[in-house]
DNA sequence: TCTCTGGCTAAGCGCTTGCTTAGCTTCACG
DNA sequence: CGTGAAGCTAAGCAAGCGCTTAGCCAGAGA
């Protein structure tokens, strides 16, 4: 699966030129990085000419900020909708199957949100940092609060929240559509994600 | 710390100058990638002009290729070595922990193995995948034994077997130098590693 | 129907890239 | 001492890059 075929994704990137053009790089900038990847690309999986992509967007730069603010907010807004449940193992199962699940079901933005931070410009990167720094807080605190009520065992709290988060964040090295189902995946990630913190 | 203060590392290639090469070359693409490095920069960090790379290296893909070929038959050498123990557990946790620190440790090398395959030439990917299959396989082996003895509880031994490659392998991305000693977070994995498998 | 504007293309600019070549220097060997 | 070869540099080549500009066309509005 390609950003094209995931259209409900950048349903609010108007007009519809503008789209392709963002869709075409998130296609561009998993598939080859965004260093490899040209104008002359972008604008042809756009069906366009180069110069046509500065009519919507300033940069180059501009349009992978663009994809990775979406995608960090994305990835943030369903750990926040998924921090659910009444104990800390129901929240943290449900924020790793669903940060997990993202992270497949959408791993072309993925892959562009967790592998291209360096070709950003300092003012985009620290906009980005902040979303992540949210993201890292929202596992460890209920990796705290599982530990306070001591159904978890938690002797390292900032490196086991670096291991939960690598075993999502991983998944957009690794992921394909035929590896399976995302929220089977997510399951998995889970449990798993819960093992290595039960008391 | 970079390559450079690495040296033993590369001390098989010779000339000096050829390893001048080849360090500048890790530390550049480590840094920015592959596709963003030049080899006016690699050349400029080993002292010398762009010109004198290819007196000891035919082409920039195949500076690559020498040290994403090393870094991988030196994570395979290391699994190997670390496979000991007289039960599945400790073959496991020896093995994480050891593939863990490697990473940390050479962290450099580590992005260069892990991040840059899709700028290798065919032949060149042909040869790294097999050794990459080999590193999976060996981990997948030692979760079958302990599946098959009875300690481990794998109901899914592919998904299990990438998870935990997952976190070792993702230490190249965040670590750096200041995130503490290689063998402490090696330790640290095979306990979580562990823990995600136990009956 | 006419005019204006926005979106686009063709062509190009200035710069950078990976790699090559001619020539120089140094060192080793006879 | 002379010669040859290896290692290196300065300079350059051909191709391609991100981005700009002039002009065209279609559509909308008056």
């Amino acid at each position: 699966m390609s950003a094209v075929t995931d259209p409900l994704v950048w349903e609010h990137v108007q007009p519809a030129a503008a789209r392709r053009l963002l869709t075409g790089a998130v296609d561009a900038f998993a598939e080859r990085g965004y260093q490899a990847t040209t104008t002359r690309d972008i604008a042809s999986r756009a069906g366009m000419s180069p110069a046509a992509l500065y009519v919507h967007y300033p940069s180059k730069e501009r349009l992978l900020f663009e994809i990775s603010l979406y995608g960090h907010n994305a990835a943030l807004d369903v750990l926040r909708s998924a921090d659910t449940g009444p104990t800390p193992a129901d929240r943290l199962r449900s924020l790793v199957a669903a940060f997990t699940a993202w992270h497949a079901q959408h791993h072309t933005i993925a892959r562009v949100v967790q592998y291209e931070l360096a070709a950003l410009s300092p003012e985009h990167l620290a906009e980005v940092a902040t979303i992540r720094r949210a993201i890292s807080a929202q596992i460890e605190q209920v990796l705290a609060d599982g530990v306070q009520d001591g159904t978890f065992a938690v002797p390292d709290l900032p490196g086991t929240t670096l291991a939960v988060l690598s075993l999502s964040i991983d998944v957009a090295r690794w992921y394909t559509p035929h590896r399976g189902d995302p929220a089977a995946l997510g399951k998995l990630y889970a449990d798993l994600a819960h093992r290595m913190v039960l008391s």
